[in-house]
DNA sequence: CCAAAAGTGTTAAAATTACACCCATGC
DNA sequence: GCATGGGTGTAATTTTAACACTTTTGG
């Protein structure tokens, strides 16, 4: 179906268009700081025809949301979301120019892996999060929220090991503290902090082949849930 | 269009039908404690004839997702809401049985006035919120979601002024944080907490008619807001 | 030895909690 | 007066924050 002749009158009485988009993390240490990244895709057809946007499309009838959300991930990225959870559902009249569209919008976590940021190509390609090109539709809005909610839920949820591989360092977690909220924390109290969840387990083995003192590795044995993993049965 | 006999395969090729539905909670004092109460709409066609749910309908083309909720929440409940926001896109694939269904829900917290509760009938009918019957579809679970958000939402957010009138005794917004947390908080220390909070301004007046010492009336300058507002351009 | 990050200790300030107590009103 | 909720005071506890200091590695 073509919608782009469609008048407003036409346009009025077709139905809404669903749509599936995700908002993907990621770190990258940046020579030195850690910043976030997220891949955005290049639109091949009309509308925005050339602008980047984020990946997404529309909503088969025979996944669930987040099961598009997840397949649409591993499409454009090549990994497993270790965090992914619904955003928001935008639905605004006036979003499209040709059709009336409502965009249920996920956000994911990945961790940066070997194959990933390499496969970059002319139509995905990476950007600083905080240094984005003038998206497609109302992209750049959803991103900002996006991002509202990674810094919200860092403060409260244990979101930041899904960032990380299965063993990590403590100042490897401050490390994504620093870089999502921006502002550096105090080692020693951050420390304590992790120390004291029970969630965050230490094992025996140490960091070698830095060129300090070598940190323990610990690792995080708690769920990495979305909210309090609420929406079980239906969504 | 009657979707009702189109069997398995012809389903999996609809596109999936949207739908706005909205969790309204309004305060209503109990005789003496105050509680949660909302109103359901029994359905009057199948599937799931008979039984009570949540008010919503089908998505209109010339409304946004916010309009449709506040919308369709006047229809029911004859008031507006003080407090309106998105909770949840429910999509699951068996939420339905006839119809692929993606449901936008919106969650809305009014204030208890005259003509209200007032607004019963046949069709429409309040609850308690501890105590719903068996409803349609997944509506329990999405209830159950909508009384997280809220109690969750009640400890950080200026949710409570939402149930109450332009001006409020301190003690009615405590009993309002104690009806929707089912726990007694203590009322020097609630009291100062609120005193600290600046948009919260005392007025002149005191609420008479009491029978012990009146106390002082205040009023919330602060907006009822959403979030931080901030879908703010485009949903 | 030196630089630098890992890791521990200590203390002041601030927020939370519990509860004793006075105040003003209707009956 | 007296019962009751409105309103204030205060001290113990817990949490947060700031920063000095010791430990362990690579060079």
């Amino acid at each position: 179906m073509d919608f782009g002749s469609a008048n407003v009158t036409e346009r009025n009485q077709l139905p809404p268009a669903l749509a599936i988009s995700t908002v993907i993390f990621a770190l990258r240490s940046d020579g030195g700081r850690q910043a976030l990244w997220m891949p955005l895709v290049r639109r091949i057809r009309e509308p925005h025809l050339g602008k980047w946007a984020l990946p997404g499309g529309p909503l088969s009838g025979r996944e669930s949301l987040q099961d598009a959300a997840a397949r649409n991930l591993n499409e454009t990225t090549g990994l497993a979301p270790r965090y992914l959870e619904q955003l928001y559902a935008f639905g605004g009249l006036d979003r499209a120019a040709t059709q009336r569209l409502v965009s249920i919008v996920y956000w994911a976590l990945v961790q940066p892996g070997e194959a990933d940021l390499a496969r970059e190509s002319e139509n995905v390609k990476w950007f600083p999060a905080d240094a984005l090109p003038d998206l497609a539709f109302d992209h750049n809005t959803i991103v900002e929220y996006a991002l509202w909610r990674l810094r919200n839920k860092m403060e409260y949820g244990p979101i930041a090991f899904s960032f990380l591989g299965e063993s990590f360092t403590l100042a490897q977690v401050r490390g994504v503290y620093e870089a999502v909220l921006g502002r550096e924390l105090d080692p020693a109290n951050f420390r304590r902090h992790l120390r004291a969840t029970p969630d965050i387990v230490p094992t025996d083995t140490f960091q070698q082949g830095g060129r300090h003192r070598p940190p323990r590795l610990y690792r995080y044995t708690g769920a990495a849930s979305p909210d309090p993993g609420f929406p079980r049965r239906t969504p």
